[in-house]
DNA sequence: AGCACGCCGACT
DNA sequence: GTCGGCGTGCTC
C-alpha cells in the first residue's frame, strides 16, 4: 500500500501530498514518523492508494504515531476545502489537533485503582491475614464492601505497606485507569426555568425545522441561551453531538457552570486558558465520543465530533470568530461546511446581528426566529444622549458631562453600582508641544505614541514599544504638553478626583495581562468591592451584574470615526451591548450616552433599542455604495522593508488585477494606495483593493490568490483577506 | 522548516 | 593552507 502524507512543517513550498509506501496497515488520518530528506518527520496521512506515480524514490514509513486516527474523514475533507481559502493543508491539520499531540510529547494521566479480588469472600480473605495486621483487615473490610478505590486515597488513609502486602497476597487487584484532567468550573445549580412562549415557540421551529441556518434575533435577556440548552439536548436524544460557541470572553467559569449542570461529564470544555493537558484530554474525550457536546471559543468549531446534529454560535456578529492571523478562517463558513456535511442545524444568535447576517436572513437563506421581550420582563434600560458640543458652550470641557456627573453622584449616594465605558486605552491619546507643534511618534511605525501615566511611559499602541515619557519637548524645550484624547487611565483618574471616596477598578488591555486576570477584576467589581468600573470593549460582553444601575458611554463617537464601512454598525452594536449591562436584575438602569454628533441616525436607532430600523438604513446605504453584503472586498496588503518595494510590489498586483478585471467580469473596482497605516513594527505598506461581486467569490478568489501569492519574494510579502475586520 | 552542498574572506 | 560565512536547492 502507498500513503499520501502530509509533513508537519508549516511552509508552503513543501505543504503538499508525499507518497510513502508501508509494510504495514496505517489507517488515513493516522499520524506517522516518516523520513524526510535527511531528516525524520511527523506527518498525517491522508490517503491511501494501490500504486503510486511518484517519479522519486518511495521511502517506507517508519512508524505509526497513533494506535487509532486523530483526523476523521470529516476533517480532512473540511481541510481539502479550507485550502481552497489560501490555507495551507498542513496549518489546518494542525487546528484539528492539540498541541500536546504533536511532537510526541502526549502524556495520558494515569490513575491507580485498587479492586478486591472476588475470588476472596470477606472471611476467607480475613483468614489470610494476622489478626494483629489491624490496617490490612481494615482495607479488606472496606474495600469488599466497596469494591473499587483509589490507591492514593487507600495509601494516604491506613498504610502503603500495608496495601503492598495485600497486593503480593492475590486479595487486592490494582488496575491502571486513563484519567481526564477535568478543568474547572463553578458547578452551578440546576435551576429549573419555565420558558416563555418566545422561547418555547422558538425550540420548536428549530427542533421541528429542517437542517439548515438558523438566526435567532433576540434582545438583550431573551434567554437564548436557554433555547440553546434545550436544542442541544434535543439533539442529544436523536443520537447526535453539538458544538456550541462563545465568543473567547464569555467563557466565564459561569457558563461551564451552567452547561456542566445541564449536561454533566457529556460537555467537554476548550478555551485558550485551559493548560496542554486538559486541552488534549477534553479533545481526546470528544474524539472517542465520552463527551458529546464541545462548549468553547472559535477553535472549538473543529471539536473531532462525529454525527453532529447542531452547532450553535452564540453572539454570531462577535468579531472575535474571524481569525486574524496565521490560518485565517471564517467560523461561521467552517460552521456552515460542517452543518452541511452532517446535514445539521447552525444556529446563529444575536441581539445585534451582522449585517451580513440579517440580509441572508432578510432573503430567505437563513431561517429568522426573533424574540422581542427579555424573559424576566423587564424594561430595557433607558438611554439618554448628551449633545458634548453644548457642554462645552457651557464650558465644561472635562471629561464628564454634567448629567453623567450628576447620575454618578447619584448612583454612588444610593450605594450602587456605575460601569463607565471608553474604548481607548492609555491616559492621553498623545503628547503634543504647545509652542512647535511636536508630537512624539513611534519610531517603528507611522502612528503618534499613546501616554500612560500608571509607568509613565509613551507607547505605541500597534508595536508595543515603550518610551519614558518626556516632561518637555525635546524640540524646542518648551515644557507646556497639551494631552490628546482621554483614554481610560484618565477616565479613573477623573472619577476619583471627583469622589474620592468611590472604589474605582479598570479593565482594559493593561490590567488583564495574565489570563486571569480579567475574572478576578469582574469577580472583585461583581462581589460589590468596587463602586465604578472603568473599562473598554472588554467589559460590553455578557457580564451580569445586579448592583448596575449606571452605564456611561464617555465617547458613542469614537468607533464611528474608523473609515472603515462597517463603522456604523460597530457603534450600534457597542452601544447596545454595553446599555445592556444596566439593570440586569430587580434594580432599573440607565445609559447616558456622551457624544459630539447625537442627530446621527445611529443614536436615534440605537436609543429605541430598534436593530430592524438601523438594519434597513444601514443596509440601504450598502446597497448604494456597493459595500458588503453587495460586494465583497479583498485586500491585498503588501509589506516590505523600503517604502519602494512595497510600492512596486503593489504595483505589479495592480497591473495583473486590472488586466484580470478586463478578462473576467465580477470584478467592479480597483484601487492602489498606501494603508491606512503606511509603517508598521518598520514594515511599509501598501494596499490593494478590490471589490467584488458577491456571487462571483468562488469562481474569482482562486485566480486572485494566485496573483497575491506570486506577489510574494524575498523582500515583499503580500497577504490577502476578504471582507477584513479593520483595515489597518 | 532544516539540512547539506557550495563557493569566497581572515585566522591558528 | 583551513575554518566558517550564509546563499540556494531539495525533500516522496
Amino acid at each position: 500500500m502507498f500513503y499520501e502524507v502530509i509533513v508537519d512543517i508549516s511552509n508552503t513550498e513543501i505543504d503538499k501530498v508525499f507518497d510513502y509506501h508501508a509494510p504495514f496497515d496505517v489507517e488515513v488520518g493516522t499520524r506517522v514518523l516518516v523520513p524526510f530528506g535527511r531528516r525524520q518527520v511527523e506527518g498525517f496521512v491522508v490517503g491511501k492508494k494501490e500504486s503510486t506515480d511518484c517519479k522519486y524514490e518511495v521511502k517506507d514509513i517508519i512508524s505509526k504515531l497513533d494506535e487509532y486516527p486523530v483526523i476523521m474523514p470529516e476533517m480532512l475533507d473540511l481541510a481539502r476545502y479550507m485550502v481552497t481559502k489560501n490555507l495551507r493543508f498542513i496549518d489546518c491539520l494542525r487546528l484539528f489537533v492539540p498541541a500536546k499531540l504533536r511532537g510526541g510529547r502526549v502524556k495520558v494521566l494515569k490513575k491507580n485503582y485498587l479492586c478486591f479480588n472476588t475470588d476472596y469472600t470477606l472471611e476467607s480473605a480475613l483468614k489470610e491475614v494476622k489478626t494483629s495486621a489491624k490496617a490490612q483487615r481494615a482495607i479488606i473490610i472496606r474495600l469488599q464492601s466497596s469494591g473499587m478505590e483509589g490507591e492514593t486515597e487507600i495509601n494516604n488513609e491506613y498504610s502503603p505497606s500495608a496495601v503492598k502486602a495485600l497486593i503480593e497476597k492475590g486479595i487486592l487487584i490494582r488496575i491502571t485507569q486513563e484519567e481526564n484532567r477535568t478543568p474547572d468550573s463553578m458547578v452551578k445549580e440546576l435551576k429549573k426555568v419555565t420558558l416563555t412562549d418566545e422561547q418555547r415557540s422558538a425550540i420548536d421551529a428549530v427542533n421541528s425545522g429542517d437542517p439548515g441556518v438558523y438566526l435567532i434575533h433576540g434582545v438583550t435577556g431573551s434567554g437564548k441561551t436557554e433555547i440553546y440548552m434545550n436544542v442541544i439536548e434535543w439533539a442529544l436524544k436523536a443520537g447526535k453531538t453539538a458544538i456550541m460557541l462563545v465568543p473567547e470572553i464569555s467563557l466565564t467559569p459561569q457558563m461551564h457552570g451552567i452547561f456542566r449542570a445541564r449536561f454533566g461529564d457529556m460537555v467537554s470544555v476548550l478555551h485558550s486558558g485551559l493548560s496542554d493537558g486538559e486541552r488534549y484530554d477534553e479533545w481526546r474525550r470528544l474524539l472517542l465520543g465520552q463527551a458529546k457536546v464541545a462548549l468553547g471559543a472559535r477553535s472549538a468549531i473543529f471539536a473531532p465530533l462525529k454525527n453532529v446534529g447542531v452547532i450553535i454560535i452564540d453572539e454570531e456578529h462577535d468579531g472575535s470568530y474571524v481569525s486574524e492571523s496565521n490560518p485565517r478562517y471564517f467560523t461561521s463558513e467552517v460552521a456552515e461546511y460542517r452543518a452541511k456535511y452532517n446535514n445539521a442545524k447552525l444556529i446563529l444568535g444575536s441581539a445585534t446581528p451582522a449585517l451580513e447576517t440579517y440580509h441572508k436572513a432578510d432573503k430567505g437563506e437563513y431561517k429568522l426566529i426573533t424574540l422581542r421581550n427579555r424573559a424576566n420582563k423587564k424594561e430595557m434600560p433607558q438611554i439618554e444622549t448628551v449633545d458634548m458640543r453644548e457642554e462645552i458652550k457651557m464650558g465644561n470641557t472635562g471629561v464628564f458631562s454634567a448629567p453623567l456627573l450628576a447620575a454618578l453622584e447619584e448612583t454612588l449616594k444610593e450605594g450602587n453600582q456605575a460601569m463607565l465605558f471608553l474604548n481607548r486605552r492609555g491616559y492621553a491619546s498623545f503628547v503634543r508641544c504647545r509652542q512647535c507643534g511636536f508630537v512624539p511618534r513611534c519610531p517603528s511605525c507611522d502612528v503618534s505614541l499613546t501616554y500612560h501615566q500608571e509607568d509613565n511611559t509613551l507607547r505605541c499602541h500597534y508595536c508595543g514599544a515603550k518610551y519614558r515619557a518626556i516632561q518637555s519637548c525635546p524640540k524646542c524645550g518648551y515644557t507646556d504638553l497639551k494631552e490628546g484624547k482621554t483614554g481610560t487611565e484618565r477616565v479613573v483618574d477623573e472619577v476619583k478626583r471627583m469622589f474620592p471616596e468611590a472604589r474605582v477598578l479598570r479593565m482594559d488591555n493593561d490590567t488583564t495581562k495574565t489570563k486571569d486576570s480579567y475574572l478576578e477584576i469582574l469577580s472583585e467589581f461583581g462581589k460589590g468591592n468596587a463602586d465604578v468600573l472603568v473599562g473598554t470593549q472588554m467589559i460590553a460582553k455578557g457580564h451580569d451584574f445586579k448592583n448596575v444601575t449606571l452605564v456611561g458611554i464617555i465617547d458613542a463617537d469614537l468607533s464611528l470615526y474608523y473609515s472603515d464601512y462597517r463603522s456604523s454598525e460597530r457603534t450600534f452594536q457597542l452601544i447596545t451591548q454595553v446599555a445592556g449591562r444596566a439593570g440586569r436584575e430587580q434594580k432599573a438602569g440607565r445609559v447616558i450616552m456622551q457624544t459630539y454628533n447625537p442627530r446621527h441616525y445611529v443614536y436615534s436607532f440605537a436609543k429605541q433599542y430598534d436593530y430592524e430600523g438601523f438594519y434597513s438604513k444601514e443596509i440601504n446605504s450598502r446597497e448604494l455604495t456597493k459595500y458588503p453584503p453587495f460586494t465583497k472586498i479583498v485586500r491585498l496588503l503588501v509589506l516590505a522593508q523600503e517604502a519602494e518595494d512595497a510600492r512596486r510590489g503593489a504595483e505589479m498586483l495592480t497591473a495583473k488585477l486590472a488586466t484580470l478585471k478586463t478578462k473576467v467580469k465580477g470584478i467592479r473596482n480597483l484601487q492602489k494606495m498606501t494603508a491606512p497605516i503606511k509603517r508598521l513594527r518598520n514594515f511599509y505598506r501598501y494596499q490593494v483593493v478590490l471589490w467584488i461581486d458577491t456571487d462571483m467569490e468562488e469562481e474569482l478568489m482562486p485566480t486572485i490568490y494566485q496573483i497575491a501569492n506570486g506577489g510574494n519574494t524575498d523582500k515583499v510579502s503580500v497577504f490577502c483577506e476578504i471582507n477584513p475586520q479593520q483595515m489597518l
